[in-house]
DNA sequence: GCTGATTATCGTCAGGCAGACGACTAAGAT
DNA sequence: ATCTTAGTCGTCTGCCTGACGATAATCAGC
């Protein structure tokens, strides 16, 4: 590529993972991959890649999304660089660099795992963090590398983005009542909302939420407005989380 | 270093950049240095340096700022991962991804560059990021490589942490007054905060700050208490920026 | 159709915090 | 002595939030 000395420096391999986070049945699960060689083999761990000669850190990750759940990123879900790994010994092959995206999806159909069901699945971030010394599950083996860690940041990042930005509209389908926008910050931040001040704070949050004209009667109960995100990606004020 | 086909993956060299932030004259600066070596050469650049083939990525950050300032990470000072940055073409030379780590420190003596202090300066930010068409005079060239846009990154980043974290205090010497955190807050956003108010706030915040008994008059005026970094390290409530 | 369960939506009220700003204090400078 | 500069303490008002009562509109079952 260029008229460089490869000795000067010491080369790396570069992948990207994917912390991909939906809400599914109230509860916040991550996309993981079973392993089908070693090291690790069997074991759960996100999904990921190396880094072409020719693309973007981004355009890497987006490629990886695609092949692994056949998400567009522009679908509504939102991507973003999550932070980068490099302990020397993370993989034991050899020195790897890796760049982790944060994934922030709505509840999709199966995944697909190159056309292998099996070996992609949604997870309760709440299982595959349980940090338990009891046996787990065969299917609840910690997850391989040091995914674990990677997954951890990646939640606490939803879960802070969430307070300040309209990201919680990426976990959404187009269309959405608030009390399905409610579900989510339930579910991602693990604790219940007065349904009563949620939707007086959300509705009075400029460019928040725009309305359809739609109602839905899916959630049961009374017909809730429809609602689709607004333009704004900052919430001022902020969502506040309730105390710790 | 194992046995794996070096031939499955592209190779990447790795570094890190640093973008060390100071307040200084009442105005925020970063620390640059001139680069001794084609490409850019002459031209004002981030400190960094490649990723040794043993040490971990803070590691790597570390010991560059320890070289080209002398400055130890513990001494005050805040590290932090930033963002990595690989476009293809950010380096003429080959592919070279680069983690960028991010400093907050308190004002220095004059940087030192591996002996040189000529080749290492503290900037505004301001002047740096200008990006008008107009001629730089010689000194206001834009950085080399990307560097602008990891700067530009890297303010952003500190702008918005120091609303909910007490990173402030790392602008300042270990003992500080009320009034000197303030200016770091008018610094680094670039407003004016009422005196009063600003005091009632932080003095409020439990964690933030405790006193050390002592005063100083170093500021001019009435003598004013001197304080201390408190163990907080998320501000609840948080600052609030005045309205963009 | 009636009843109860469920969800959505509107209103009210009290407490707390933030912005605006007055007043006073304690040092150095002229 | 007076001015200037910073620091510190209060007050007041408006807005936002959390707690929670009340009403509305659908569905499931009798």
């Amino acid at each position: 590529m260029s008229p460089y000395d490869p000795s000067a420096f010491p080369p790396f391999a570069v992948t990207v993972d994917l912390v991909v986070l939906t809400v599914r049945h109230h509860a916040l699960c991550a996309l993981t991959v079973r392993r089908g060689e070693p090291p690790y083999q069997g074991r759960w761990a996100l999904p990921g890649g190396f880094v072409r000669d020719d693309e973007d850190l981004s355009q890497a990750a987006a490629r990886e999304l695609a092949e692994e759940t056949g998400l567009r990123a522009q679908s509504g879900a939102h991507l973003e660089q999550l932070a980068t790994y490099g302990d020397p010994n993370r993989d034991p092959r050899m020195r790897v660099v890796s760049v982790a995206h944060l994934v922030l999806a709505p509840d999709l159909p199966a995944p697909r795992a190159g056309g292998d069901a099996r070996s992609a699945r949604w997870a309760p971030v709440g299982t595959l963090l349980a940090e338990n010394g009891q046996e787990h599950p065969a299917d609840a083996a910690p997850l391989a590398f040091d995914h674990a860690r990677i997954l951890s940041d990646g939640v606490e990042r939803a879960r802070s983005k969430i307070e300040y930005s309209s990201l919680a509209t990426a976990f959404c389908p187009a269309e959405f009542t608030v009390g399905e926008l409610r579900r989510v910050y339930e579910a991602v931040w693990g604790v219940a909302l007065d349904p009563r001040n949620f939707h007086r704070k959300v509705t009075g949050t400029v460019g928040f939420l725009v309305p359809t004209g739609g109602t839905t009667t899916r959630q049961g109960g009374r017909p809730a407005q429809l609602f689709r995100a607004g333009g704004a990606t900052l919430l001022n004020p902020p969502m506040l989380r309730p105390e710790v």
